[in-house]
DNA sequence: CATTATCTTCCAACTTCATTCATAATATGC
DNA sequence: GCATATTATGAATGAAGTTGGAAGATAATG
């Protein structure tokens, strides 16, 4: 097997566990360990990868779609290419339902010339447009979840349900050919509740989702109208996503 | 087992159960207590974990992270006082109802011992406790008002009605002899939900409010159960209050 | 104050790493 | 096509890092 072939699988393999062994790579590649060790050390000299004891893994794990403070340091390129692309998308006087998490608070960030009309359960995008004049922002109310500055729970699921929205703007943890994952089960029922009372769906997600697998489902592609993501996003699957009638947007 | 999948694990399951004991994480990650007892030392170095005597647990964000703790100016010595004498009334555990308003916002800030179950309709108190994991804040959904922080309108009314509450903490623009006055229609009618759904009601008004009259009548002193407020009050007015049944707590 | 639990420090067993070397695959020159 | 140079691979080796347990120090508990 060629080594550019190894490691494009590799890293193929590492947006799926995040983390991996040389001995589990080994075996996926089926070279040696020494091989394995080599490749890892030129993909970490790259910086598309981290070397640890023992194995590899991503860079950027850890940094959780959902966890994030509202003062956060600029978010990678790739997001804010993303971010910019779905902003692009809505116009003036839209009613959106917007979602919590990082890539979305991006988009919130850049739809202050579009004034539409926003319900979120995110409380750092109620916080972004508190002291705004122009721009009419509704909080779904609910429990707040320690940590992600998010609104859960029946409130805000009922909240949901009583509105009417043009486009849902939502992020995830991951997307596979299967559909939409998220990690928090609290989550992901609110998110339902958004895709019922949308009439468009949007799912913005950054190449590193692209591929990644976390803890639950939340939908199949059937759900979803479009996909706003980045060049860097593994090709084959957003072909294979496309093929299921997803719009597809690349940044 | 590799170093980097412990830590990922004894992350993960520390979100779950907010705190372990070392023996606990061992059987988890399948290693010794002395490997666990490393990888915490680590974690905790990062900053991602508090380590405590025989466990760990996750780190709260800060709250002094948040854009609108810091914009709050020290407020004057009586609103400070007031504010305290009312936290001093309540009691662990009990379920309140909180106004939005400078003196409730103060009066939050001291419940922190209290770990009381709150609910509330302005913003700076939930991102006041927004990352806090011991106490439960349900926001009650709304439209923002801007400028106030404050979330008003039928979501909020609606949310008010369906919980029941201890006691509700309760702010407002002037009182006089005939009852509580307040300068905006729609937080009126937030806090006449409030007032309907609360076992008992707490006014907190520093003395400048005393005797002051605002834009519309709220509710007259049958309504009120308890009225928060420091020593520089008129003498006179608080009395006349007290004869209408109103207990008085000076500050 | 005594008892127990937990922490720190250390060491031996083990795993992983970087380096070296022989072999296999690929490219280059004639 | 054949011989030779270049590069990639896999195995072997000692070095470096990691792990689990033991012993003594320290902190919590009644």
């Amino acid at each position: 097997m060629q080594a550019e072939l190894r490691h494009k699988l590799i890293e193929e393999y590492l947006q799926e566990v995040e983390f991996a062994s040389l001995e589990e790579l080994s075996e996926k590649v089926d070279a040696s360990l020494s091989t394995v060790r080599r490749d890892l050390g030129q993909l970490a000299a790259l910086g598309n990868i981290k070397r640890t004891h023992g194995g590899a893994r991503l860079v950027q794990t850890n940094k959780e779609e959902f966890i994030f403070t509202s003062r956060q340091k600029v978010e990678s390129d790739a997001k804010e290419r993303v971010a910019e692309a779905c902003a692009e998308l809505i116009s003036p006087n839209q009613n959106l339902f917007l979602d919590a998490g990082s890539t979305i608070f991006e988009v919130a960030r850049k739809l202050e010339d579009k004034t539409p009309h926003m319900v979120t359960n995110s409380l750092s995008i109620a916080n972004l447009y508190a002291g705004h004049r122009d721009i009419e922002v509704i909080v779904s109310g609910g429990v707040i979840y320690p940590r992600l500055q998010v609104l859960v729970g029946d409130l805000a699921v009922k909240a949901y349900q009583s509105f009417n929205a043009d486009i849902a703007i939502l992020g995830g943890g991951g997307a596979t050919e299967e559909g939409i994952m998220n990690s928090h089960l609290l989550l992901i029922e609110i998110q339902r509740a958004m895709i019922a009372s949308a009439k468009k769906v949007i799912f913005c997600l950054d190449h590193t989702k692209i591929g990644r697998r976390s803890f639950t489902s939340l939908c199949g592609w059937d759900a979803v109208d479009m996909l706003v993501t980045n060049k860097e996003a593994s090709k084959k699957l957003i072909s294979h996503i496309k093929k299921q009638g997803v719009e597809i947007l690349l940044a």
